[in-house]
DNA sequence: TCCTGGATAGTCAGTCCTGACTAAGGAGTG
DNA sequence: CACTCCTTAGTCAGGACTGACTATCCAGGA
């Protein structure tokens, strides 16, 4: 089984990743993580950024190169991996991939609770979804088509194609549970067993 | 805009949910959960179950009923759901189902960073990874079988079947994403790029 | 009878993480 | 020139979470 990563925070595979090309500071590798679009795959804040590189440093896998003033700004210390913290990302990056883990998704536990909500409750909230689920399809769309046209390898736009495949399964998920929803006998049925409730 | 949530925990939203039945102790509230098969949607710890379970107490959205003494065994607290706590469970629940929300699947992260590995090792894993998903997809429909033969209403295996339906997804898009990798430019592509790196 | 392992039930130290804060430079605007 | 807002850059207190631990009861085997 996979053993626990030192550092187990996703976004400390990105911070290594991004190290892997040169040295940085954090504040820059919080940069790149946002014009690369993905702060928006790794949740976090910028103090948590901090936060994860001290980490990494205790762990061994960066070091702290150099610590400079060159503006008048704030000092920047400058992190650069080390060996075994080549041998994590790639590590790491290998288990990721091949094995699924359990995802957690937070509509999932929303589901499994669905049967609290009155049936027309549940279609209305459900149709709220849908829709918003139609604008995000299109907005991957634009974004994969804009970095395509900008002359992006598709290699870098696997992440886009993979939530663009998620979102339309969900889409496709959410019409046809709208339609189980609005069957006349669930409704009854959710009167009898559901009837009585605050 | 989504107001943050005094207790964010999704573990919460469970227990709220389950709390509307009648009045547990945390230890009860942890089997079934488990009986459920909602420990798989959500991922916690027996002690952040008593964590989250103080933090809903001074959030006011239950509140400690009795210390019981029933058996030799250590004294157990009983929590009751309050009337803000049963205002809470509905008001989040709508929220989580009528807005999809950014979500973060490490597998997201990983895939963002395939260019790290040399494509006849990217394609290895992922086969590996499409082998394991197809038995996550077998498992997951014989679950759904099973309860429907135990006469478990449909309504009670929506998540079960949005995970089906996932799984699928990403299936699909994995094996796709395999035979992009194999094409012989990539592989040149990739030489040519990353050949240099340690 | 003793021993082991598993289920029941909960606690706690220490680490992790978040939200809120500090502070300085630069850009735009009237 | 004064004012405001945005970006750059980082810190920190305090709350949340995890892994490891305690302790009892019961069933079954040797």
């Amino acid at each position: 089984m996979e053993r626990r990563r030192r550092v187990p925070n996703p976004l400390a595979l990105a911070v290594l990743a991004w190290l892997m090309w040169e040295p940085m500071h954090p504040y820059e590798l919080g940069r790149r993580l946002k014009q690369t679009g993905q702060d928006k795959l790794i949740r976090y804040t910028r103090s948590s950024l901090y936060m994860v590189i001290e980490q990494l440093a205790r762990a061994g896998f960066v070091a702290a190169q150099e610590t400079v003033r060159d503006t008048a700004r704030p000092e920047r210390t400058v992190y650069a991996i080390t060996d075994e913290g080549r041998h994590e990302v790639l590590d790491w990056l290998r288990s990721l991939l091949a094995q699924p883990r359990q995802e957690h998704p937070h509509f999932a536990v929303a589901l499994s609770l669905l049967s609290l909500l009155p049936p027309d409750e549940a279609v209305e909230v459900l149709r709220r979804r849908s829709a918003a689920l139609a604008g995000r399809i299109e907005e991957t769309r634009t974004t994969i088509d804009e970095a395509r046209a900008d002359g992006v390898g598709w290699i870098f736009l696997v992440e886009e194609q993979y939530a663009l495949a998620l979102l339309e399964a969900e889409r496709r998920f959410v019409t046809e549970l709208i339609e189980s929803l609005k069957q006349p006998d669930y409704a009854k049925s959710w009167q009898e067993t559901m009837g009585g409730r605050a």
